[in-house]
DNA sequence: CTGAAATTGTGACCTGCGTCACATACTGAT
DNA sequence: ATCAGTATGTGACGCAGGTCACAATTTCAG
């Protein structure tokens, strides 16, 4: 099949290979069988909304490959993201479920696959298959935790350092997998201006955090690798716990 | 029965009055009877804990009856109220599922009733009504947009002016249920600390906030009872449309 | 009823960071 | 190569609100 924006389509969910590491993909037989049955594939170009808040929900979506973003707005253009969406997540999960309007926007970042799931034929496969509604419960769960982890970051931070430093270490995260080293390498494909949408504080804020990081040599960055060069450093910043 | 704490105890979830209004417990006849068998039931007095962050998840808890706050703290003191917990809701569901510490605290803020759901029987009892699933996916739905609305409130807004009379507007929705009216009465029983907790805000700014809002005749205050006087006036504070 | 503890009220001070205003890189279409 | 559009870097300024310090008021146990 053709390949618009240069990706690589995966066409069936029962032969796609990243299914078992994902959290809500990862169905039995039956169930993957009836998903791919009812979804529908697109692509869609840097840019494009998948669905915007406010809007009644016309069913759930899954992001399988390529980037997007969650956020929302207030009249006055205030943006701030809820997060990054990365593939294998479901979008619009709540407000499906719920039948109420989607309470957030998302705006795909790079060219990337959908598989869009229509709300009836979604909530009839979920009352189906007893092992589906708790792939949902624990896709909620995860949607939850990162939640709090924002709050944490916008309600606890006494300063625009700590939450920088907050958001820097979570990105870190998933690299490290529990390993203790000092320096890690992360790619932060981001504006300063999302970063700061992510944090809640200002782009002029995140350009002078990131020079005086640079200063103190809490992290080298070339192009859209950051190189964390003193992660005890920027724990220090963090006056939470972990 | 023995009632501690004045409390009036219900003993018998199949006979719970309230059971169909909450979005948890009003499950099928089956699914309440394994519930009934497998909860205990106790009653904590103001100022207990059900469960402290960082702890290894036992299981869920279900607010019966009273009140309670779920929070979270920083090393430094700093604390932050997720939420202010209502009779019906689920607690330490997140990370029960996911089998991961308690991601935040909840403390009795009034004498209240509990049930206890240990970890093992309550997964147990989720793999054998499908119906329960669904009822957990809803309630992690509920928390979701919760906290979503929370990160609105600490993202979106300009001043702390506009964080306040966004949660006073919150505790007004349920008092309203969509009337038109101009002035409605809510019950605060919150401290200015819990408020600014919630706000992500200091004390001393909320008592400045509720002072300026009486002398601008947005409310009135007699002792608990919060009479919003100017809700128009308290929207146009909040930049964002809902 | 009474004293201690908790809560609320208010002034003074000061600093972090949002905002405006521009200069200087990039980046990608034609 | 060129140019528009976007992203980054940096100075100057002002004020919202955090912090400290203390007074006044309310709550509650004994």
């Amino acid at each position: 099949m053709r390949s618009p924006y240069g990706l690589d389509i995966i066409e069936n969910c029962t032969r796609c290979p990243y299914r078992e590491e994902r959290l809500f993909c990862n169905l039995s037989k039956p169930a993957v069988e009836h998903l791919q049955s009812i979804k529908s594939t697109s692509t869609y170009p840097k840019g494009a909304m998948l669905f915007v808040e406010g809007q009644e929900s016309r069913g759930a979506f899954i992001l399988c490959k390529g980037k997007a973003k969650l956020y929302t707005s207030s009249a006055d253009g205030r943006t701030i993201i809820l997060r990054i969406v990365t593939p294998g997540e479901v979008l619009g999960l709540t407000s499906t479920i719920a039948d109420k309007a989607y309470e957030a926007t998302v705006e795909v970042l790079e060219p990337s696959q959908v598989n869009f799931l229509p709300k009836a034929e979604f909530l009839k496969f979920l009352s189906q298959h007893g092992d589906a509604s708790m792939h949902v419960a624990k896709q909620l769960s995860a949607n939850c935790a990162g939640a709090y982890e924002e709050i944490r970051c916008l309600g606890l931070s006494a300063s625009s350092a700590e939450k920088l430093a907050r958001m820097l270490l979570a990105w870190a995260d998933p690299e490290l997998k529990g390993a203790n080293k000092k320096e890690v390498k992360i790619t932060l494909s981001l504006t300063h201006e999302e970063i700061a949408q992510m944090i809640g504080s200002s782009r002029e804020t995140v350009t002078r955090l990131f020079a005086e990081f640079r200063r103190k040599q809490f992290l080298t960055i070339k192009g859209s690798s950051v190189w964390l060069r003193d992660l005890p450093a920027l724990r220090q910043l963090v006056a939470h716990v972990n």
